[in-house]
DNA sequence: AGTAGGTGTGAGCAATTATTCTCTGACGGC
DNA sequence: GCCGTCAGAGAATAATTGCTCACACCTACT
């Protein structure tokens, strides 16, 4: 009598198939299905639950975000992360800025219209400048906008990729910038900036902060560290004998994402980053380029939260 | 700004597909979801209904007879069938009444299975006696077997394709055959036959059967009423002219399914049918030559349930 | 033959999901 | 500018679903 095992069990997935095309295709509650089948409810339940373990229903999301949401649910996964999305690469690769600042923008709208008042912390960066650029002007005085990250240069310039200013003008609120470069020239500067009142204030807020959403730059030849004059050339060549791979608001790390103890982090001025991060600190960046900084970033916990592109996602994911 | 609403839609969209995807594809709960999508979960739940709704969500039924399945519960609505099997047809198109057979049996047995006694009731014809053979032997002699159907020829024999008392023989159950033929010589004859005691034993019994198992026939020059010797070649003649196309334990019905008052039917010996049927009336039949036949008893609620093959279900559904 | 282990079933209950209702805020017409 | 209408959000509640348990049956082993 073997033999009919199988043919017992084959019946049952074909009874399980039923009752899936029922429950998923035709939309029926179990209870429909258990009295269509003649079965109890529970058996239905089971049915069902047999037919989706078995795979012999399947899901497919036709949507063309699709591949995108199963990279970020991945990376979410592997680095627990609170928050990560994965916006869609163009096919030439152009305006990668654009679509990340539009996937950050709508999130930090989210913070920006609610009536309670929030602290909301921000480094600076191209990316960080891209998402404010999308945020719609409105009046939210109740907010309070800080900048974790000192934004002159050495020469006393404002930085090129200011963020603070450019949003509190969007939205009204209270904005607490800070008036030192990214990177004192010495210990002793940068001791002296952060006994400054205004400093102080900040960093308590910073500490408080919703959501901080930080750039990460990458620490090359080409690094925007560099190239915006926060760093000289010599101290960008002792980063990267020193390992640096990447960068958030001026704190410099390795591979491993750790925090570098020497070279300019002896010296950032900017509110101190936490390691293994505690709060919601969303990391804002992509291009290929970044892709080892941003696994970094998140190897060393850095950043609780990531909006990355489809490429960075998917090489991340491949090592 | 009315450039922006499709954009917000196209925006809640995505959260919809995002969502989806958490519920059908990563087995998140909706307050999982509202967590991770930072959303309430009431929203959450909107958002999968609405993936669903515009179809962002696919579901698709792996299995061999997810196209039977799909087939079967078009015609169950279509139709409002309590029950509807199609099976699936085999390439060379053999082995038809052993599929069916198969289907069929596998109903039947729930029934005899159960303690409880039942009534279960019977026509005849090649396709009930499939399912019988596949009955196994067991012993349920708490249950009652009727046939509605006489199953004599005029000339005194034992019908070709007996299914009670072969169901009989294997289940131990008490069988009620009628002892007449299916289609008396003359009104007078059927009205004698109808006073006889075992007749109006078997037809109480009948009318409170849990279920009736019949076949469905087409009529025409192949007929198997009449290659069965139920009736003869001028009887078949008169019906074709009346409109038959088909006939249940004896009862020819026309294209609409609808009982003729004339020809034969005015003499079938059997217990009669209701039109349109109460009771659960499962018409056990395939083939495409009975594709008509079936069609018409559908029409005329002439019966309740249909187990039938895939040809057919196919062909009915696109008339 | 009797019993231990496994498999499947139904009941009841807990968790989840769907619906309904109400409110708020936004938009458009007057 | 004001009011009506209406979509969307949240709360309450109803319905559905999933889980756990206990029991029954069946198998296989002693």
């Amino acid at each position: 009598m073997g033999d009919i095992y199988p043919e017992k069990r084959d019946r049952k997935l074909d009874l399980a198939a039923h009752a899936a095309w029922l429950y998923y295709i035709a939309g029926n509650t179990q209870e429909e299905i258990a009295c269509k089948l003649n079965v109890s409810r529970q058996s239905a339940q089971r049915l069902v639950a047999l037919a989706v373990s078995e795979k012999l229903i399947k899901f497919r999301l036709d949507h063309p975000l699709s591949h995108c949401i199963a990279l970020a649910e991945a990376l979410r996964d592997k680095f627990a992360l609170s928050l990560c999305e994965v916006v869609p690469n163009s096919a030439d690769g152009s305006d990668l800025y654009n679509g990340l600042g539009v996937c950050a923008a709508t999130h930090l709208e989210t913070y920006l219209v609610a009536k309670s008042p929030s602290v909301l912390a921000f480094s600076s960066g191209r990316t960080l400048r891209a998402m404010v650029d999308q945020i719609p002007a409105m009046d939210q005085p109740q907010h309070k906008i800080v900048s974790i990250v000192g934004n002159m240069s050495h020469y006393g310039l404002a930085g090129r990729h200011e963020v603070v200013m450019h949003l509190s003008d969007r939205v009204g609120s209270q904005t607490y910038p800070v008036p030192t470069p990214a990177v004192a020239t010495s210990v002793e500067e940068r001791d002296l900036l952060q006994t400054q009142r205004s400093f102080t204030a900040v960093k308590a807020l910073a500490e408080q902060a919703k959501v901080t959403f930080v750039g990460v730059s990458h620490i090359a030849w080409n690094a925007p560290l560099h190239e915006d004059g926060f760093i000289n050339e010599a101290e960008l060549t002792e980063l990267i004998e020193l390992g640096a791979v990447g960068e958030i608001a001026g704190w410099a790390f390795d591979a491993q994402g750790m925090l570098l103890r020497q070279g300019t982090n002896t010296r950032v001025a900017g509110v101190p980053l936490q390691q293994p991060v505690q709060r919601l600190v969303i990391g804002v960046a992509g291009g290929p380029r970044k892709t080892e900084a941003i696994l970094a970033a998140l190897k060393g916990q850095l950043i609780s939260g990531l909006i990355t592109d489809e490429a960075v996602a998917t090489a991340i994911l491949a090592k």
